[in-house]
DNA sequence: TATGAATGAGACTTCATTCAT
DNA sequence: GATGAATGAAGTCTCATTCAT
């Protein structure tokens, strides 16, 4: 019953708008968005974001949140079916590049604008992104006790760099109007980056083509 | 003798407002920084300031790529003094880390207006940009035809890998006020991810503790 | 009842910003007004204005266009009134005149803004002041049809007489806070010296005193 | 031995600054027209251009009344060569009309610019200019003390008259850059309409082709 | 005299936010 | 709740004018 169409309001209209603002946000960055194209975009009148949200800020950061914590949700239960930290991390990474092609503007909008973020909003810790992070901090230990990883690994920069590097490949996917990297193609190569190296010596156990 | 007070500043007064533009991005980023301050902090009048650039657009992008030609030009020099890829390729890692500390303004204003940068200015091409991860390719390859490195490496996922690692290591040491990282130890952490992947085998040549 | 003060000034709002912007830019010309002088005096935001005029030159073009059509129009009607060429001529003379009074502020934009206008604004064609110049050349060739007005008249340049003359002895009245001319008087001159000439033969039809 | 080229000073960079003065004001209007621009046309440096003229409101008024007074001299040489009103009047307009040819842009700028500085030069009196219009009051009279012309012609109202005709035709050929008007059958034209007014009765003595 | 780099006041315009309906 | 016309603060940029050389 709830959940009506465009007009007409209903309480999909707070949805209705995250949606938009992903959508505008992704295409012209925070800056350049004016609140009355997300309005015009989202089918509802300027004045109405301001029942939802506090500010232009305040729907960035809520999109943040609450966008991202659907993703860590989902990532957290997807790698918890892997068997090994080995497969957790081809997991982590392989949804990652996923996330590329189903929810490209929601990536961009992270991937620009959290940076921008913590610019012009001193304050604002990204919450939901430590937990992103988290999530490989623990594929990590667990290598770690298991004893796949290495036990001098600086869990605090490996998963920074972890993340870089699938963020890195992200952006120049979606930057490059012409997709010249192939998600899935990118996340065999980067997990072998990260499981083996770059070198050629592959002792690794599981078997590559 | 030089850089008069007042009238005449001198002949550095295009590099004077390239520093301070730095300075102001950086701390601000692009869209919270105004022109006024940066002319402020660079002892010029506002106006002047459009002596030197177009506009404030072009401000950022002559930053970019001046800067960054200079940091191209560094590194490449000191690349081409390590023997081999791999020592080619941490002396890379170290040298990104390095400038961390040296030019922190630029490193920041790099990672996030460059980003941003791809929003709102739809035409620019980074080129400098490119030729730094094209410095990383040169490495790559090097070590592909010394055999060193995997043949089947995918140097174009691998090169933004590499840079997406450095550049979110950058980010969080830039960000996080209490400088958690020591640029030097994460440099080392970091090669050796590259090098030998997260995984504990290290049959590698160079020895680490 | 119409009209509230301060928000919901009311549908006249377009109108009061356009009366405003008639009384500012006669009084200063075109480029010494400024757009927030025509919002104080229109009772509105600066804002305000942008919500009716794509910018400042199209506030000067619109009012251009939508007062001279009433005043074409206008005279049109009056003129239609008039029984031969001799009496609408004069009709169209004193209507000239009257709007002096009436519409001072109107006749002086359109007198030196116009012109003006046609320095920076290239491409713009004063449709509505030709329109006026076209009813100018209406009453002329009427005279010549009727075997009143000359048969080899150049009405091309005989239409910009009437209209110069008419328009510089405006300007005249205009200008001189003294009003030293008489408007009433003034078109009986104009009239008689294009039905007759500056000579004194005056054989015409009707008498003068 | 004065008088030098474009370059290297001399005496005759007043004039060279009027004359580009003239140019540029004729072709974008006294506000539209950068000082700078004014000063590379003439060849000097911006600041050169105030050793000459207290600022730029000075250029203008300077180059009216300077120019003017030329004009003035040179059109009361002319009339005085005529014998009797008419011929008087007639020498008036065709020297106008020449003017238009030989000097346009000058005359651009007393029309449209004259007209504007009225309303940003408040105290500014255009003295040569009055002096233009007493030339045809002068004529005006004589034909009246002749008995040439009506005796109670209304020297103010003719004069304007006279001069508004000539201006509005001089305006619409420097505006149509088809130049479809002949300047020559201009003049002869604007004389007839003054001389014998548009009616066909043509008493008069001159004989016309 | 001549120069032209530098100045800085100020205008136009945008757009986040409000609030009467 | 929803609307959207109105607000007005504030930023970018221009350009007449100055003055050290």
């Amino acid at each position: 019953m709830a959940q009506r169409g465009t007009r007409g309001g209903g309480p999909a209209k707070r949805e209705r708008i995250l949606r938009a603002a992903i959508k505008i946000f992704s295409q012209k960055g925070f800056f350049s968005s004016k609140v009355s194209e997300i309005a015009r975009s989202a089918g509802v009148a300027d004045g109405t974001i301001y029942l939802y949200f506090k500010n232009k800020d305040d729907l960035l950061i809520s999109l943040f949140e609450e966008k991202m914590a659907e993703v860590v949700a989902d990532v957290r239960e997807q790698v918890a079916a892997g068997d090994g930290a080995l497969p957790r991390l081809r997991i982590f990474i392989e949804n990652h590049m996923n996330l590329l092609v189903r929810e490209a503007g929601l990536i961009e909008v992270l991937q620009v604008e959290l940076r921008q973020s913590n610019k012009f909003m001193k304050e604002y810790v990204p919450v939901k992104f430590l937990e992103y992070l988290e999530v490989i901090s623990e594929i990590l230990e667990l290598g770690k006790r298991e004893g796949t990883f290495r036990q001098e690994l600086n869990v605090t920069v490996a998963r920074r760099a972890v993340f870089g590097a699938l963020d890195e490949i992200a952006l120049a996917y979606v930057l490059s109007r012409k997709r010249k990297y192939n998600p899935a193609d990118a996340a065999t190569e980067i997990y072998r980056i990260f499981a083996e190296g770059l070198c050629g010596t592959g002792q690794n156990r599981e078997g590559w083509t």
